[in-house]
RNA sequence: GGAGGGGUGCCCGAGCGGUUAAAGGGGGCAGACUGUAAAUCUGUUGGCCUUGCGCCUACGUUGGUUCGAAUCCAACCUCCUCCA
């Protein structure tokens, strides 16, 4: 794991040159087809070379979810294990990481129906006042979510509407542990301006290599809205407020880089928050052969185990 | 050459005699995160320290008016628009 830009897909290219794996990708991005520029997809040379699973399974027009996302996981590494093979998880999306290590609570899944009433009322009312409602129904998870955080708010009522149950009245009920030993391993930078210029190289490259090109085609194939997960992600919504005309070509680089250092900074957060990872330095140039070492050497420890 | 409008903290931008280290936004930094997570939300953002209704430094520059100036006046520097 780790931010994006820092050189994850490198490292697991590397790794797959001595280690016999396949790559399960943990990004709620490169699952979607068509998006390859903006998410910086492995290449097909890439791909050809070591096994990728993950990328290209939904259209830009369907949703994902943390659950899904554990059971087609888990599906996989069952049966690359079953193929004598090592599992390698690569990606940068941390809630997904740990919905696997931890596991999730017994939730309902996302109703549309549900969430477009609940849209409804919130675009009348205001989210405070679904605040407010859900503070009735469910006071302790209304404590701990801001009147502001629409999202949350939205899942909660969601949840009681649908379960009849206070979301706070089900969370905690995990599912029980896996069947197998993570080797977490995650690439930070020791500085993080340096970070920061390799985003800004990588977001130019994107925009040179077209970008805003492949969304104009995606806009064609599909029925897109701004709103729907994928064109919520870097790139492409700024990208799509450039094709509105609400932006120009400065401010879509511009917010398309800083977009995307924010987005390193939150995944930078979970990795501090995360205590059971190892982390390595991206920027280190014997950075191959330590991860490659650490790695075998923990395989080896566990050779006999799953 | 003439007329007019600007120069504010990292950036944009409000303020137009005191309650202003200076609204708001952006960016940065820090944090939260259970089926949207590349999402969503929160805090913070001149320096110093004996952390105090503390001390410095700060609204282009210099000087002036005033008990008191980012705010008024003068000169200068500089940017922009228009007329020639």
């Amino acid at each position: 794991m780790g931010p994006t830009a820092s050189g994850k897909s490198a490292l697991a290219a590397r790794l797959a040159d001595h280690l016999p794996v396949e790559i399960v990708s943990v990004d709620s991005a490169q699952i979607y087809r068509g998006m390859d520029i903006g998410t910086a997809k492995p290449s097909a040379a890439e791909r050809r070379a070591v096994p990728h699973h993950l990328i290209d399974i939904l259209d830009p027009t369907e949703s994902y979810s943390a659950a899904q996302f554990c059971t087609d996981a888990l599906k996989l590494i069952r049966e690359i294990s079953a193929r004598g093979r090592t599992p390698l998880l690569v990606g940068g999306t941390m809630l997904y990481f740990k919905a696997l290590r931890e596991g999730l609570s017994d939730l309902p899944s996302s109703d549309p129906a549900v969430r477009a009433q609940i849209d409804a009322e919130a675009a009348e009312r205001g989210w405070a006042a679904l605040h407010a409602q859900l503070a009735m129904i469910d006071a302790p998870t209304a404590a701990r979510l801001k009147p502001t955080d629409a999202q949350r708010i939205q899942r909660a009522l969601e949840i009681y509407r649908v379960t009849g149950k206070p979301m706070s009245k089900l969370l905690g009920r995990k599912k029980s542990a896996l069947p197998f030993r993570f080797v977490e391993l995650a690439l930070a930078p020791s500085d993080r301006s340096e970070l920061h210029r390799r985003i800004e190289a990588r977001f130019d490259a994107m925009l040179e290599r077209g970008l805003v090109e492949e969304l104009r085609t995606l806009r064609k194939r599909y029925t897109l809205r701004p709103a729907l997960p994928s064109m919520r992600c870097v790139g492409y919504r700024q990208a799509w407020q450039y094709l509105e005309g609400e932006i120009g070509r400065k401010e879509l680089r511009d917010r398309g880089v800083a977009a995307t250092r924010q987005l390193a900074k939150r995944q930078l957060t979970w990795l501090r928050a995360t205590e059971t990872v190892r982390s390595f330095d991206c920027l280190a140039e014997n950075l191959d052969a330590e991860a490659l070492d650490y790695v075998r050497r923990d395989i080896n420890r566990a050779s006999l185990g799953p």
